[in-house]
RNA sequence: GGGGUGUUAGCUCAGCUGGUUCAGAGCACCUGCCUUACAAGCAGGGGGUCACUGGUUCGAAUCCAGUACGCCCCA
């Protein structure tokens, strides 16, 4: 039979995530007889291809999946995107100009019908792409934010909250995205130190030809909308100002002096314009003031006529024209370097302009509440907890939810103006005209007189509700599936969203099932190149995620973004974490193989009995820390732990203990418990690996039509015998002494040694004796009363070991690193007996701290005697 | 500037309420091995004043205070 030597994930993954698929693993429907469990998908942008943090993500939800659906629960994973309503639509824009289409040329509907073929056409790419990294999502329950039943959630939730009062429409600065041309929430504007210039202006004093003031500021352009100067009233340079009035530059419109502490007296000069349309602290000066705001910038950052000069020209063009204007006439000072924080639009990475503008906003402090409590009181605990405190301050200090986005991909809000300026909020036209004619008294009011806001909502308003709304919660509030699914148990998601995601769905998820939506969320870190950066596109260091899979396999992708990521903490990726879980992967097909190959002869006994029975140990205890990793979400520890109960104690040593002669067969007890073995392990794998796991699972033996791995009973605890482990450890040590003087001595493996011990624990050894005899090679063990001539010994515990050695032995040697141990257990015997002697530690500790000191005394006592016995012997 | 959080081996991280040989793991590194499951491997090994300073304690990587540096969020 010939299995091939490496393992080659291909096949193996497309063959079985077909099979699992068509078996309709994934699947899932309210069963009473089980538990739930569920998972939503951190929805992904419709516009977005599979990057490394979608892996790592989806990678752990699915681990948390497959484990539930093994421990026999109803697993339900339902998968999904969002419309991302600035980024589609910007790439809609995009696509149509390339065809020679301009936005502005076409109507909402003939964009929208652009948009959505657009969307049936690239939307569904990142979740094919799941299905490579091995995603056991309930495929059959796919949803789209946009899709209908989806869109009415979030209309029903809009009516519903405006006629609470809690939606209202406002004048506010909002964070304009000039290039997307729309309002920004706060979350989605970028803050990032850049390098600018401050110029210093002189403004001329009104009537006072020849005396200036001189303001400083990075933005000369917005001059034009300059509406006040203002000073420090402390500030002692400028009390002569008091009353009077300044020129804007060029335009010479008169701009009155005012007076507040708000000033920094420190930068600049200590002189303020003040611009309250274009800048969110002027715009309440402006408000404490009685300003009036000139808002002198069209909405894609272009100026308008209320500049007077430059108008249609970009802001930036702007600023580098007026400064030139300025020098030119002497108002410009000077200029210096300095760096001032910007923000820019997450989506279109443009300058974000303040702006002045009538938007709708949802009202947070009475949703805020229960959501802050439901997750400082542990109903939804955060993993790792150090999040609570982030959440909290930021519900402390929350702002209203600006909802409204100048776009036409998204959900268009459902309030229907009225001729007269008013308007109602209802869920269709219909239900608005009979509202606008109750409102006004006029029945003749037809549909034609009512005009739908032009604004959508943003996605997240649509996002905030997917707990409830995939399982059509709104709709249909008491369903079979909402009723069973919901809440929904552990949410993956990245800490970046913390607030603007997982806070708002906690929300919602009150308000409208006065339930929370899951019970725990688990944040992951950002996936990081291996120097610390981010991984982003512009600097092209992030690995393309399918070409990973490619080369290392869905198994070894998975594992490796799982070895080094700690729960919120971010991973600096590395190829090597692929290359070292492909290599896993192929330690795993070798193990298999090995087993696979063997040939059984029944009249053979059992030599393996204590091999067996360690192991059956050594796996319930690596299960029991493995279960508790998994019920603190620590993944990663978790995999090491399996890793380790696989690669160190299955291969090295319980595979090598029993391992018959080349060629030789094997005992039936001894295969049947290794296979049981395997499968256990196979069990415990299978939630990080799925695919190289099934593939062993269904060839090691015949299968029926229902016996799938990926449906395997998970294990249960068992009894550990801890007498037992302690024991082999022990006899592993002496294992380790053996190698360790072949190594130190050159004496390669296949030359057999034999083995002298004095001890007084012959009792205890001697079960060992074959096993360390095949591990280490020996021949024979003698017991022995005398220190031995001619041999390299070792001491463990208070035993000595000899091994005879042919030819001459470097006595002196041998001596000086006898010495050297004799020396360090004595000091330690020395901290040990300080510690003993002290009569307030003897007092103040507690009794099994006490016990283990006195154990650790009689061990290097012993110890201490056999190797002052073996120095001795040299003389 | 405010708040949060962190600093343990070359790298990434464990180390729970102070007390086992507690200074650990994986990777990397070094040495020796192509020993018929696996060189994508086997066996062995070296490596850290637990950021710094002080305090509490019989005892501190662990608790407290301050300092330095880093990251995150907000302004």
């Amino acid at each position: 039979m010939a299995i091939s030597k490496t393992y080659n994930p291909k096949e193996v993954e497309e063959k079985w995530y077909a099979n699992w698929q068509q078996k309709g693993f994934f699947r899932s429907k309210p069963n009473p007889k089980k538990e739930p469990y569920t998972v939503v998908i951190p929805p992904p942008n419709v516009t977005g291809v599979l990057h490394m943090g979608h892996m790592l993500n989806n990678t752990i939800q699915d681990i948390l999946v497959r484990r539930a659906r093994m421990q026999g629960k109803e697993a339900c994973w339902v998968p999904g995107t969002d419309h991302a309503s600035i980024a589609t639509e910007a790439r809609v824009v995009a696509m149509l100009k390339e065809k020679g289409i301009n936005k502005a040329d076409i109507s909402r509907e003939e964009f929208l019908t652009h948009a959505w073929e657009w969307k049936e056409k690239y939307g569904g790419i990142i979740l094919e792409q799941l299905k490579k990294l091995g995603a056991s999502c309930d495929w059959d329950r796919t949803r789209f934010t946009m899709e209908e039943s989806l869109t009415e959630a979030v209309l029903q939730v809009f009516v519903d909250l405006y006629r609470k009062g809690n939606i209202y429409r406002g004048i506010r600065m909002v964070n304009w995205d000039p290039a997307g041309k729309t309002a920004l929430s706060d979350e989605e504007v970028i803050h990032k130190q850049v390098n600018s210039k401050l110029y210093h202006i002189n403004y001329q004093i009104a009537g006072e030809e020849g005396n200036y003031l001189t303001v400083a500021t990075t933005r000369p352009e917005t001059i034009l909308g300059d509406t006040a100067i203002c000073i420090n009233p402390n500030d002692a340079r400028y009390q002569h100002l008091k009353g009077k009035q300044a020129l804007v530059p060029l335009i010479n419109r008169p701009i009155p002096i005012i007076f507040d502490e708000y000033v920094d007296m420190e930068f600049g000069t200590g002189c303020l314009k003040v611009t309250p349309a274009h800048d969110l602290n002027d715009y309440e000066l402006g408000q404490r003031h009685n300003l009036p705001s000139i808002d002198i910038l069209n909405d894609d950052g272009t100026l308008n006529s209320k500049a007077q000069l430059y108008v249609g020209e970009d802001r930036f063009i702007v600023r580098k024209k007026i400064a030139k204007e300025l020098e030119a006439n002497g108002q410009l000072v000077k200029t210096e370097d300095i760096t001032n924080n910007v923000g820019f639009s997450e989506r279109t990475d443009a300058v974000i302009e303040p702006k002045l503008s009538m938007q709708w906003f949802l009202r947070m402090e009475k949703l805020r509440d229960p959501a802050l409590s439901s997750v400082m009181e542990d109903q939804i605990k955060l993993h790792p907890p150090k999040f609570k405190n982030m959440y909290r301050s930021w519900m402390d200090n929350i702002r209203d939810w600006c909802i409204s986005r100048q776009l036409w991909w998204g959900q268009r809000i459902p309030a229907y103006y009225l001729p007269d300026g008013s308007f109602v909020v209802a869920h269709n036209l219909e239900e608005a005209l009979a509202l606008a004619k109750e409102q006004t008294g006029n029945t003749d009011l037809t549909t034609a007189d009512l005009r739908q806001d032009e604004d959508v909502l943003d996605t997240w308003f649509s996002s905030w509700l997917w707990p409830i709304s995939v399982f059509d919660g709104f709709k249909d509030p008491d369903n079979a599936d909402i009723q069973y699914y919901y809440p929904t148990n552990d949410l993956v998601t990245a800490p970046e969203i913390l607030f603007f995601w997982v806070a708002r769905m906690i929300m919602a998820g009150l308000e409208y099932r006065k339930e929370v939506p899951f019970k725990n969320v688990y944040l992951t870190g950002i996936v990081r190149d291996k120097l610390g950066r981010k991984m982003s596109k512009s600097l092209g260091n992030s690995p393309d995620p399918l070409n990973l899979i490619e080369q290392y396999g869905a198994d070894g992708v998975r594992t490796g973004m799982l070895f080094s990521s700690p729960a919120g903490n971010d991973l600096l990726f590395d190829e090597k974490l692929c290359e070292q879980g492909r290599n896993f992967s192929n330690k795993i097909w070798n193990a298999y193989r090995l087993i696979k190959g063997w040939e059984v002869n029944e009249d053979l006994e059992n030599p393996n009995e204590l091999a067996i029975k360690w192991f059956d140990s050594k796996f319930n205890a690596a299960f029991e820390q493995i279960e508790d990793h998994f019920s603190k979400f620590r993944m990663s520890d978790a995999l090491m732990a399996v890793y380790k109960l696989v690669w160190d104690d299955f291969c090295s040593y319980y595979l090598e203990m029993i391992k018959p002669a080349y060629q030789s067969p094997i005992d039936k007890k001894t295969l049947d418990a290794t296979i049981a073995f395997l499968e256990s392990i196979l069990k415990l794998l299978h939630p990080f690996m799925p695919f190289i796991t099934e593939e062993i699972w269904q060839d090691i033996k015949e299968r029926s039509d229902k016996d799938y791995l990926i449906i395997a009973k998970w294990p249960k605890a068992d009894v550990v015998d801890t007498i037992l482990l302690e024991r082999m450890e022990k006899a592993m040590d002496i294992v380790g002494g053996i190698r360790n003087v072949r190594n130190s001595k050159n004496i390669p493996q296949t030359k057999a040694l034999s083995l002298a011990i004095k001890t007084q624990e012959h009792s205890i050894l001697k079960p060992f004796e074959a096993l360390i005899q095949k591990l280490a090679n020996i021949t024979g063990i003698t017991y022995v009363e005398e220190n031995q001539e001619g041999s390299i010994n070792f001491v463990i515990g208070g035993s000595e070991f000899f091994i005879p050695m042919e030819g001459t032995v470097d006595l002196e040697a041998e001596k000086d690193r006898l010495i050297k141990e004799l020396e360090y257990t004595k000091g330690f015997l020395a901290s040990v007996d300080k510690k003993l002697s002290n009569e307030r530690f003897v007092n103040g500790a507690p009794a099994q701290v006490l016990e283990k000191e006195w154990q650790k005394k009689a061990d290097a006592e012993a110890k201490i005697k056999a190797l002052e016995q073996s120095i001795a012997a040299f003389d």
